[in-house]
This record gives C-alpha cells, sequence and structure tokens, in this order.
DNA sequence: CCTAATTCCTATAGCGGCTATAGGTTCAAG
DNA sequence: CTTGAACCTATAGCCGCTATAGGAATTAGG
C-alpha cells in the first residue's frame, strides 16, 4: 500500500488528480515524499486523510472546517465538543437550506404547472419572474 | 420615477449596488444614461428589469439562464416552450439538490445524535467521517 | 455660495472549491 | 530503446458576487 502515483490514489480515493495537487497547495493534504524524477508517491496514510476529507466535503463542510476537524482527530484525548458543535453547526446551515430550497421548489412548481403551453405573453413562467405578487409565498 | 441613482435603484430593488454595476458589465442589465457628471441615472424599466433578474435569481435560475428568459419576455408572441423547458430544468435540478441535501442531513443527525460528548476518539463525528461505513446511507 | 458628508465612479483583486490549459518531463510496458 | 501514458509546474478561468483603493460628483446644511 505505499507509493502510490497520484493517478492511483486519485482513483482509490475518488478525488480527481488535479484537486489533490489543489488540496496540497492549500495544506489540506500533506505533502508526500517524491520519487527520483520529482513525482508524488504517497503512502496509506495519505489514502485515509484523503478520504476523510472527501467524505466531509459529501457531507458539504467547508475546507476550514474539515482543517479543524482534522486538527481535532489527531488529538484524540481532547474532548469532542468542538468537533460536535462543528457539525452542528453543519446540520443547521444545511437545514437552513433545504427550507430554502423547498419554498423555491414549490414556487416552481406553480409557475410550472400554470403554464398554458400558449404564448409567451401568457406564460406564467415568465409573469412570475416579472411579478413577484403572483408567488405563494416569500423565498 | 425617472433619474433614479444607483443607491436608490439598490433600495427599491434590493440589489446591492456592486452587484448592479456588475450586472451591466456582464451585460444583463441595459446600461442607463449618464448625469453630466457621469453618475448613472436609472428609470422604471430598469427598475423592473433588476426585479426580473432578482426574483430569477431568489429562484435558483443561473444568470444565462435568466438572460435567455429576458431574451423571451421581450417576443410575447413566440410559443412559451422554451421558458417552460428552462423552469423544468431547474425544477428538476432544485429537486435533484434537495434530495441531495436530504441524504446529507440525515447523516449529520445520525453524527451529532450519537456524540458521546466525551473525547475525540470516541468521537461520533471524528469516526464518521474518518469511516465512511459508519454511515446509514449514500450521499 | 461654500463646505462637508455622502454617494458615486473605475479598475482591480479576492472569495470558495475546484477545473482547464499549455508546455514540458518522467515513467512503465513492450 | 521507443513510445505513449501519466506526471510535473504555472497560470487562467469558472460562478456570482464582494471588497478595496483612490478619486470625482452630488446633496444637505449653514
Amino acid at each position: 500500500m505505499a507509493d502510490i502515483s497520484i493517478g492511483k490514489l486519485a482513483t482509490l480515493s475518488g478525488v480527481k488528480v488535479p484537486t489533490i495537487r489543489y488540496y496540497e497547495s492549500i495544506g489540506m493534504l500533506d505533502a508526500p515524499p517524491r520519487s527520483p524524477g520529482g513525482q508524488r508517491r504517497y503512502g496509506a496514510d495519505h489514502l485515509e486523510q484523503l478520504r476523510f476529507i472527501r467524505h466531509g466535503r459529501e457531507l458539504g463542510f467547508g475546507l476550514d472546517d474539515l482543517r479543524a476537524l482534522q486538527d481535532l482527530s489527531a488529538r484524540p484525548d481532547r474532548p469532542c465538543d468542538e468537533a460536535d458543535a462543528i457539525a452542528r453547526k453543519q446540520l443547521v446551515d444545511v437545514q437552513r437550506r433545504i427550507a430554502g430550497l423547498e419554498a423555491v421548489r414549490r414556487e416552481l412548481e406553480r409557475m410550472v404547472e400554470r403554464c398554458s403551453h400558449g404564448v409567451v405573453d401568457e406564460c406564467r413562467v415568465i409573469q412570475t419572474l416579472s411579478d413577484h405578487d403572483l408567488c405563494a409565498g416569500e423565498h
């Protein structure tokens, strides 16, 4: 499991090659040793680190939050309040975004349902955009 | 309702001053006439145009879609199929995003609920990020 | 009418989180 | 030993703004 090329690491982690280099450049991923010719050679620890980042990104965490969580995971004896707080903040944020998108979804459904498939002048889609008062609720 | 300054237009439309200038710079908003000193002077038509854009943005449309919808609304005798298609595409996209966020929300709720409020080593938040197998579903 | 505060102007850079391109080097298979 | 794939760096671009700097114009008050 050692001396993995960046391409192999990309396949194993599901993170694209340029993204891996980007993570290294901003200090999210430890810089690996290099081959004699200067190419990156990763180990199992890098794969683990990258999977942690990827999983966090899938859950919508920002890279700064993930950096904080990474730092915490390196100190296993510290209380986990901070990690908990970051996750809760993320949950609240996701809930807020869902609520916003639900309102948008309802409005779009209304628009599309009422479209008469006639000409633009009578089109509910265009009308609704022009006049917010045609909307059912706020968004 | 004529000769509105950019600041007033911002208040009336709910779009910030730099954003209005940005919209003009990318051709989303018609360039208004200028005062003798070179300041922008808007009319009621600009306000309407800007409210259209703002409303569309609130519904999550991209600026390219809004440009297409703007063009359509200028041709009231054309069939509204295209506007309908854009709105439907947007609805599908919003539904997809909601579904993704719901999956994320469930996972975050699980993480947070199971946090024992102990030390990092036993923290479900960190553990789950490190090991995707601890997740209930895909996301 | 003059001043001072506020608003306005342009141009440019930065945000997050990548992604794409160009032009070159190294590696691995045959 | 050759070829072609994968690698390297550096830079620019994506979206939709937002912030900053360094001025010029406008407006309200005295």
